[in-house]
DNA sequence: CGCTTTTGACCCGCGC
DNA sequence: GCGCGGGTCAAAAGCG
């Protein structure tokens, strides 16, 4: 089994559907959530599997960067990208197809472009929405999913979603997990809706499906399950409100997710981002029950 | 019972 | 014209 196959059969539903909707980490970013993303480098040292396919992308990414979409004013966590049409200048082509070819080289695939998605039967406008917290997955709307598929190029499916709040509503939604950045899920909205905004009680009314956990539930038989680590620690330091160690403590012990200890102490004080005196002590987080 | 997800089949646009 | 790949349909099964 290779290193994405752990990963590719993950229940996006349950993110989709299983964010509470309190939407805290718009109120008060986390300052957590700051030092994960500006300590990445570090972390990804501690994930060689992580840091290995991103270094490699960098500079890709340097050259997309024109293509970036801007930092949606409303959510610190939310990115809002609109269908554009930039004329690329021909040194731009080369480098790109320079550095396709270096990833080419290193056995990665080459992120699709914008121009691969075929504007086959939904012609509508679309918008495309780069969230980085599964609260930002959950928008009040009640979905309901058609549909999923697996994407050429990228190791995650992309999930289909139809409104389900009113019968008739053209509105569509696909979310899919980015693989440049796990961490980054995309949402693309399609159509309007032809009924008013539901209140986000109502819409989490009828959604009280299987798997409501914000995390993906792990593949016990991955090769590796760090990346799930990095996702959900990331996505709890996001969601919550936790301030010290004692918190995050807590919160560790009542997440049967880590019952088993799969992650060394001094990558999780690294990826918490403040200061631990009692995760070796703890036992659970030691060196000894590092997922080799 | 009603609503949901799952998933294989089908449809259709695009590139070669 | 053909094959590929993305998007949708619809039957089956699960859940509360």
């Amino acid at each position: 089994m290779d290193e994405f196959a752990c990963l590719r059969d993950w229940d996006l539903e349950a993110i989709v559907r299983g964010s509470s909707g309190e939407a805290t980490a718009m109120d008060d970013p986390n300052p957590h959530f700051s030092y994960f993303f500006s300590h990445q480098d570090e972390l990804l040292d501690s994930f060689p599997e992580f840091s290995e396919t991103t270094r490699v992308l960098d500079d890709l990414e340097d050259l997309y960067k024109p293509f970036y979409p801007v930092l949606h004013p409303l959510s610190p966590h939310t990115i809002v990208t609109t269908s554009l049409s930039i004329p690329i200048e021909p040194q731009q082509v080369k480098e790109l197809k320079a550095s396709e070819e270096k990833l080419a080289l290193q056995g990665l695939k080459v992120p699709p472009t914008p121009k691969c998605k075929k504007g086959k039967k939904n012609q509508n406008k679309s918008v495309v929405k780069q969230v980085t917290t599964a609260e930002g997955l959950d928008d009040a709307w009640a979905w309901r999913k058609y549909g999923q598929k697996p994407i050429k190029g990228s190791p995650y499916p992309r999930s289909y979603y139809r409104c389900s709040s009113s019968k008739g509503c053209l509105a569509r939604k696909q979310v899919e997990r980015s693989h440049l950045d796990p961490a980054v899920f995309l949402v693309t909205y399609t159509a309007e809706h032809s009924h008013p905004h539901p209140t986000r009680r109502n819409s989490l009314a009828g959604t009280t499906r299987k798997n409501n956990s914000l995390i993906p539930p792990p593949t016990t038989s991955c090769s590796s399950r760090t990346p799930l680590v990095v996702q959900s620690i990331q996505d709890k330091l996001v969601t919550s409100d936790l301030k010290k160690e004692e918190d995050f403590l807590e919160w560790l012990d009542d997440s049967a997710q880590f019952g088993d200890g799969w992650i060394p102490s001094s990558d999780l004080e690294k990826l918490i981002g403040f200061e631990c005196q009692h995760f070796a002590l703890d036992g659970g987080f030691t060196d000894a029950y590092a997922h080799s």
